[in-house]
DNA sequence: AAACTTGCCAACCGCTCCACT
DNA sequence: TAGTGGAGCGGTTGGCAAGTT
């Protein structure tokens, strides 16, 4: 199956086809005698998403949690089964959070979209968990995108950000990932004991639905909202930085935009959003606070100073959309 | 029945790490 | 200390089979 060699003209058998590392990667993969074949059991299933919650996609740690998969099937089984799935709750099998809390996210730092962009370049697992009602393939697009946006009024979180607590936590050291294993394994020992098919604490302490039924629904967490800086908005020291600073956008992108490597936050760091510029810890704690704030119809604040700015893009957007449906089709309807 | 789509998964790619010289 | 090669890793590709139109 799959691609033909990569190495069958290079320092090949005549006959094999293969390389060295194509005969260890299958001898690893597929032919060592002490792999599972059979497909994984729901046990195995609940491991790996709780794994993955845990430190993110290291396949090859979560793979040494399951007797007999190597990294290679549990990286396949997650992409074609379980991200899927999670997406279908409402879950965000990236952050492991709901997707409207993702939403809210999106929108307190995007505050400055581009109306394709704004949810276009969330991932796809995002539209599936918001297009497979039936009734939603029939609204028109901005009628649609209303709907979300009341969801996101009637959900709306402050967003679940630990982000400015220490830079130290940017990564996880090694260390850190162990003891996440070691957590992980004993609270799947007992959750395997009380056959709950998901211990909440272990979604970003709640966020993950109570019921495997709701799909993007206002179960978003709570719990894990009291870790948080109370009130806190990424939108406050985006939009400062973005918006009211004078340096140019270059001197912005080096020395003050906050960036996310998709490998930090895929790397176990899901719970830690990291900020590059150790700046961003010495903000004092009445710039982020957002306490009372109202949100327009795209969840931005309006409680800073910088919103009149964003509420006229917004407005002249919304026009746009009225004016132009069809702006919105692309990322919802492929 | 043919064309097209979707899901599965083995295998490839490119990168980093590390032991060895 | 720098260079080299193998091992290991995560992300991605593409062939095949099954399902759908």
């Amino acid at each position: 199956m799959g691609r033909p060699p990569c190495c069958d003209k290079l320092n090949v058998k005549r006959g094999l086809r293969r390389c060295g590392k194509s005969c260890r990667l299958r001898w690893t993969n597929y032919l060592r005698p002490d792999l599972k074949h059979e497909s994984f059991a729901p046990q195995e299933e609940e491991l790996i998403i709780r794994l993955h919650a845990a430190i993110g996609s290291r396949w090859s740690i979560i793979a040494q949690q399951l007797p007999g998969r190597t990294d290679n099937d549990v990286k396949n089984y997650w992409n074609t089964k379980l991200r899927k799935k999670l997406s279908e709750m409402g879950i965000d099998p990236v952050t492991h959070k709901p997707f409207s809390q993702i939403l809210a996210d999106y929108g307190n730092i995007g505050g400055l979209p581009k109306s394709g962009n704004r949810i276009g370049s969330l991932n796809r697992d995002m539209k599936n968990a918001f297009m497979p009602k039936a009734e939603q393939h029939h609204l028109p697009p901005f009628q649609f995108f209303s709907n979300i946006n009341s969801h996101l009024k009637t959900t709306m979180v402050s967003p679940k950000v630990e982000t400015i607590q220490d830079n130290s936590n940017s990564s996880m050291d090694l260390l850190t990932q162990l003891q996440a294993i070691k957590l992980v394994t004993e609270a799947s020992n007992c959750a395997n004991n009380n056959h709950d098919a998901v211990s909440p604490q272990f979604y970003n302490e709640g966020s993950f639905p109570s019921s495997s039924s709701s799909s993007s629904s206002s179960t978003c967490s709570t719990a894990g909202q009291e870790k948080l800086p109370p009130n806190f908005s990424w939108q406050d020291f985006l939009l400062e930085d973005a918006f009211l600073s004078t340096d140019p956008p270059e001197q912005e992108q080096d020395n003050n935009t906050v960036e996310f490597s998709s490998k930090e936050i895929t790397q176990g760091t899901e719970n830690y959003m990291i900020p590059q510029n150790q700046n961003h810890k010495e903000i004092p704690a009445q710039r982020m606070d957002i306490g009372g704030s109202s949100y327009n119809e795209f969840g931005a604040s309006s409680s800073t100073n910088s919103t009149s700015f964003v509420e006229a893009m917004l407005d002249r957007e919304n026009e746009m959309f009225l004016e132009f449906p069809n702006l919105l089709e692309e990322p919802f309807y492929n």
